[in-house]
DNA sequence: AGCTTAAAATACTGATGGGTATTTATTTAT
DNA sequence: ATAAATAAATACCCATCAGTATTTTAAGCT
């Protein structure tokens, strides 16, 4: 909430910047997976003491959410503005191509989604994460099910399958490409994949 | 390879089936996840000494590797065999979407795949498991490109898009498939979304 | 200056991890 | 019987983990 807006009246300075310990949690997390990065790593790189990480974030599932919730406003943004856009129903596949073929490399981020792998490793995580993970989850999905259903009443989208199934569909192509990029398959062949993936609506 | 075969001269009989402790390890990385579960938990829920597993399988890589190749074999085998069958290209589909929703549940087996969970957890395994799981996807996709090409070739699939693409997305289909699974969504929900998945190829 | 407040840093705890040294048990060969 | 061989079981080693108690530092207040 407040990272440098109400200083205490008393006491030793804060050092330490809430953001900055969260850039690198949300990275480390990213690339290395939710489960793949200790507390004690994250306060190494970040250059902070642990008891500072504790006196921010309560414990590693604090930790946690707070890097998801920072990699969703951050990263995944772009996507839900995509859906409740408007969009005639083909700009819109045409701008989630766009989202999903943005080279993460070429800006020194790592590839793969922290949203999707939170939810893949739910099993492993504390409590809040997860229920952070799965109501995103859920959210997409509907936002994704209420895309489907205004481009149906539009007539932009002929088919009777149901608009949950499309979401999930959807949903998992997404999640495919993402997963296809971390593997290395390069960006041509990756656009050869969606398209394909995205030929069922047309 | 022998759990029975030769019985050397002499020395202490062996107790511990190797089968017996492969059974329990698969089940485990399948069911928690290639890094969900310790060696020493997997001694606890196989009634087996430490020393036991190490000298059977040399060390933590070794187990997995053993793990995931018995799984390959025991689970993945009707897999190959339908892409090397040579069936009619909409028959051999037919059989992807009968194998893909198998109840799992209902033979009282994990959901998901241990061979993809493998892959995706490539950075946190043993360099020979890591090896084992990318021979194999290797092997998979070469075996969808093969299978593509000759339906290519009999007049089964009109398409110019190349096979090597194909593949990819029919293998993101079927892990995709298995990741819904293990969420718990419903078998035909799940199907309605493979059939979409599989209606790029009509 | 001295007191209070709050953050920083160090050092610790207990649990668990992968892996191993050592001892004990059970067999065959002499 | 005893020695050799081999597996089983116990007990251990060291690293690392999540989390915390304790002390030190740096500020404002009186």
């Amino acid at each position: 909430m407040n990272t440098k807006g109400n200083k205490p009246a008393r006491g030793r300075p804060k050092t330490m910047s809430r953001d900055h310990v969260l850039k690198i949690a949300v990275e480390s997390y990213w690339a290395e997976g939710p489960t793949g990065v200790s507390i004690n790593e994250i306060c190494r790189r970040a250059g902070v003491s642990k008891p500072g990480i504790y006196r921010e974030f309560g414990n590693e599932d604090g930790l946690k959410v707070a890097a998801l919730q920072a990699y969703q406003t951050t990263f995944l943004a772009p996507l839900g503005d995509i859906l409740t856009d408007d969009l005639p129903f083909g700009q819109a596949l045409q701008a989630l191509t766009d989202f999903v073929l943005l080279d993460h490399k070429a800006h020194g981020l790592p590839d793969g989604c922290l949203q999707v792998a939170m939810c893949r490793s739910k099993d492993e995580l504390g409590m809040h994460a997860r229920q952070s993970a799965d109501k995103f989850r859920e959210q997409t999905l509907f936002a994704l099910e209420q895309w489907i259903e205004r481009a149906k009443s539009k007539g932009q989208f002929a088919s009777n399958i149901p608009s949950r199934t499309v979401a999930l569909y959807i949903d998992a192509q997404i999640a495919s490409a993402m997963e296809l990029q971390k593997q290395g398959v390069a960006q041509d062949e990756l656009e050869r994949v969606f398209k394909l993936a995205l030929s069922v609506f047309s």
